[in-house]
DNA sequence: GCTAAACTGTGAAGTTATAGTCAGGTCAAA
DNA sequence: TTTGACCTGACTATAACTTCACAGTTTAGC
């Protein structure tokens, strides 16, 4: 048996989870002291970790609570749904990248580059040995593997709609 | 002269938003109608497509306001603080789908795979005609160029802290 | 046995950037 | 003047907590 705060510090969250999990009926104390202090069971540990892996997925509370209710394994459906979302949350966190480059004026302004760009990335490639048929070879590769990822990826350097348009039609 | 929701449609916000940044103090209308209805001025629609802009990069609307308020150029400031927020995001939300990758048992059951993989990523490059010399070289061009940009590919392809510090420590 | 510190409980209010609701006000046509 | 359409300000709800206030409880030291 644990303790509401002795429970929080083992799992690293704040007591104020704790007492929020339980208004919410996420996950109630088996137990109470007979000064109703909460008290916290083994079984109680285990479901707050998993609580913990789901949380660390990034799925809601609510989720949460409903597919551990529902004790089957409806949990792939919820998964995959927050792996669609989270696509669409790097899409959105991308655009702000680049309306902040604009916003900056220019590329060489940023402070410590960590968004790569279409120059640099070719540059790189060259330096490697590829030459442009390579790189047109490898593109067409990227196309027919993985047609979204090669998406996201042509979006992360930057590079306009049209242009991507053209570079994924080259592995038709 | 604009009504609330002329200027509202016009930007493409809803009505309650105005009446929010009316409330919080970062858009007031210059002007009420006889019957206290808001009118915004020209001047105030641009001072709303600033803000729209900044909204764009993500920035809160607490920052937008203190940025326009001393009217000065603290906006670079502000941005930069943001794009290594959105950084932190972006790695927060790749650690989500690692964890979702791990619930979800095998790579291969994933739905429409936008997340690459170390082996896919090798796979490709060697088709086009790379040798693991050249991804060596590579790596050390990546490393030298942009240190922090290459750590977030490499985790990306969701390979562990210790091999990322080794491939890192290539270029020395 | 007493006091103080540290702990616990409940409940309310604050946080962000909106969306949605509602009773009532205003305006144009009939 | 009345009807109906549209419009308004004010209010509430959202997620996942945190912070606050206040009161009761347990524990440690003396």
């Amino acid at each position: 048996m644990y303790t509401i705060s002795q429970l929080a510090k083992q799992m690293n969250l704040s007591r104020s989870s704790l007492i929020y999990y339980d208004k919410i009926d996420l996950l109630k104390p088996s137990c109470r002291s007979s000064s109703n202090y909460r008290l916290y069971s083994e079984q109680d540990k285990v479901k707050l970790e998993q609580i913990n892996q789901f949380r660390a997925a990034g799925l809601s509370l609510e989720a949460i609570k409903q597919l551990l209710q529902q004790n089957n394994s409806s949990a792939g459906l919820f998964l995959e749904q927050r792996l669609e979302q989270i696509n669409h949350e790097i899409c959105q966190l991308r655009s702000q990248q680049q309306q902040i480059v604009n916003l900056l004026g220019q590329t060489t302004l940023l402070p410590s580059t960590r968004l790569v760009n279409k120059a640099q990335w070719v540059e790189m490639l060259e330096a490697s040995g590829m030459d442009e048929a390579d790189m047109r070879q490898w593109h067409i590769e990227f196309e027919r593997k993985l047609p979204e990822a090669h998406t996201d990826f042509l979006q992360s350097l930057g590079i306009p709609e049209q242009e991507i348009e053209i570079i994924k039609s080259w592995a038709k």
